[in-house]
DNA sequence: CAACCGACCTGGCGGC
DNA sequence: TGCCGCCAGGTCGGTT
């Protein structure tokens, strides 16, 4: 489901939420995650502590403590971060329940379970952090890198481009809009990619992106913020998911292959 | 070692 | 109506 513009509005719809309360309780109805929920963990670094700060790397969520630990989340595939002011009913697949000092409750509900959370102790360094790429909307987010990064590689562009040790948070939407927007074909070897067209496909990840961000994410299917929205990004796909339907630019039928084992979309006319 | 591929899960949908 | 196969926004570890 998520990826960076659904997580970056999940982090600005709780934000203002949960900085400065504390949680106050944690409970785990389900540890059987894509890694096992380590309960004492949290116990031991989350609860009792306030939130300082709700802060967001690729994919993950991170709430900084004011013990200097963090709780990190990741979404996965079908993972949702709902805030509830009040005793509401338990959705299925509710695996986490965190209760905060002014009575509310943030739940975390994840029906595949290809989620993620995890207590980080203070000045513990995380792994899975480790060895991530840069921010895409960040200054560090360059066609000089790129084109360095993937000088000689022979994989396709797309795949690159989903390679969070490249960059992060640019997931299977993303990658294929922002393919599209440049005219590049997402099979292309990233090696053979000009420096000048690096700098344009950057330009097309950075503004897809914040396009999804400002209208809330893309939902497709159950996507929602944190206090249960949709997204509208959906309207503004050029090509993910539209097999067969005419290209805006060129009027011909948007095609689909399988790339890494991915549904990959693309004009083979206006992408090359 | 870069690149590919199956595995991990549940739910929803289309086809028969 | 119901069953079956396929597909899904993401990683990761093992294999080639």
């Amino acid at each position: 489901m998520p990826e960076l513009p659904e997580v970056e509005t999940i982090r600005r719809s709780l934000q203002p939420l949960l900085v400065g309360r504390a949680v106050k309780t944690i409970l785990v109805r389900e540890t059987r995650l894509r890694r096992p929920v380590n309960v004492r963990q949290l116990r031991k670094w989350i609860q009792g502590h306030t939130i300082t700060a709700l802060n967001r790397r690729g994919k993950y969520l991170l709430w900084q403590m004011d013990n200097g630990s963090r709780l990190l989340i990741h979404l996965g595939m079908s993972g949702r971060l709902g805030y509830c002011a009040g005793p509401e009913e338990l959705e299925p697949h509710t695996h986490l329940c965190l209760g905060l000092d002014n009575g509310a409750q943030v739940r975390y509900r994840d029906p595949r379970r290809f989620g993620c959370v995890q207590a980080v102790a203070p000045n513990e360094r995380c792994g899975l952090l480790q060895g991530l790429g840069p921010e895409p909307l960040s200054a560090d987010f360059t066609a000089d890198y790129l084109y360095d990064a993937l000088h000689g590689s022979r994989r396709p562009v797309k795949a690159a481009l989903m390679d969070s040790r490249m960059v992060v948070g640019v997931g299977n939407i993303y990658a294929n809009e922002a393919l599209f927007h440049c005219g590049i074909a997402p099979q292309r070897p990233a090696g053979t990619l000009s420096h000048e067209q690096w700098e344009r496909v950057i330009e097309s990840v950075i503004r897809v992106l914040q396009r999804a961000i400002r209208k809330g994410g893309t939902t497709l299917n159950d996507f929602r913020n944190g206090l249960g929205e949709p997204g509208f990004f959906q309207t503004d796909l050029s090509v993910y998911d539209q097999e067969d339907q005419p290209c805006q630019r060129c009027g011909r039928p948007i095609c689909r292959v399988v790339l890494q084992g991915r549904s990959t979309y693309y004009c083979p006319a206006c992408q090359k």
